[in-house]
DNA sequence: GTGGTCTAGACCACC
DNA sequence: GTGGTCTAGACCACA
């Protein structure tokens, strides 16, 4: 569990947070019931306000991503999706398309776009729902 | 020309804007050297203050996406992208994993996602990259 | 006398008529006492509101570059400069400063940049000043 | 980082704090990392409205020459160019090229302006690229 | 009439 | 307290 900070990026702290802990568990290097790092430990490490962090946690709570136990830390939890099906593609859609419109933008070819994506599922290939 | 503001999203309305011009744009709705509303007549259509129609029109210019000329209006550019293809493929990859990411927490499967980006690849065909 | 618009350039029309005809004095494609195409006639050819070129030889006018005689048109008027050497001075010194204030956010090289100033300079050897 | 602002100059006052953190940042009057001023302190040092420099800052951020990061402030970034060379190339050129014309109808002789150019250089020796 | 600049003042997300 | 977003309204340069 070792997360980057990008001071130089627009994104919030706290998101950058968010991001890397989603990333890490859909790479498998935090996996199911492992317990994350305390917020006042994470906070030392990255020399950021344990409020942001507590933020980030706190989001990843309401996520269903995490589940916190008072005294104990912060667990990874299982995984499962409370949105329905319909919504979950409509998300995902407007994200593809999103992507769809930069790459077009930025004059890349259909082929190398789909090569990207192809190498990028390939890296999540083991944690993909079912 | 028609855009859909979404005041109840967290999205900016200026950001929308933009999205949506670039969305026309690639879908060719909108074509080369064609002109785009004035900023104050799609002020007036919206009812927004027209500030952030000219915010959205002025990041659309520094992107390279339309030209505006005092006095004349704004008009879609042709497409070239300055960004140097190494750091075009690396904003397109962080996307891509980001929502790889999502997918996997979502519960999505390995096929479905690869079948809605072939699904959004195609409506954006046309207009993709040599 | 060609002049080309570049119609998705920031620069005013009227600021790139003044800068083409500079241009061609400099590079002695029009020489001392030619005549200048007409406003009407400018106007036709580069399909432009005849205003706007007569703004651009007003001022032209104005900087002693040519004089207009009603009637039979503007010609290229004798090079001399009514501005003091200091204040002459003063005016290069901070545009070749904001020259160099770019190139180093650039990441342009010391070697490079006056490479590229040697070239320059050779194409407007001739007329250049005593 | 003192900033003077010529409100009789043609040229609009958030493009002055522009070409003054530019400025400063070329001549390591402000250094890699540093904290700029806030907006609201700038403002009120020039006493401008704060939206002005808001409006500088932006700019020099899409540029990436400062990073912002709200709740935090603006901070200098890493110089490295997203511009393709052959672009940087072609942008220098040109304004080099107005310089020499400028030059050339203000009677400059080719050696002042050679030397001219040579002290400017000397100036930003240390930030030039490598 | 077109977009660009600037001011003034409100509200919000981030830290 | 930091910057970001949005509104409202004035004035200017450009065509």
């Amino acid at each position: 569990m070792q997360i980057q900070i990008d001071n130089s990026s627009n994104r919030p702290v706290y998101q950058q947070i968010i991001d890397a802990v989603k990333r890490d568990i859909a790479l498998e290097r935090i996996k199911l019931g492992e317990k994350l790092p305390t917020v006042r430990q994470l906070a030392g490490e990255l020399v950021i306000n344990p409020n942001t962090i507590a933020k980030a946690y706190r989001q990843l709570e309401t996520e269903g991503i995490i589940t916190t136990r008072p005294g104990s830390g912060a667990f990874v939890a299982e995984m499962n999706s409370n949105i329905s099906k319909s919504v979950r593609k409509k998300i995902v859609i407007q994200e593809l398309e999103r992507i769809a419109i930069d790459a077009v933008h930025m004059q890349i070819s259909n082929e190398e776009l789909t090569q990207w994506f192809a190498e990028v599922i390939k890296k999540f290939k083991n944690t993909f729902g079912e």
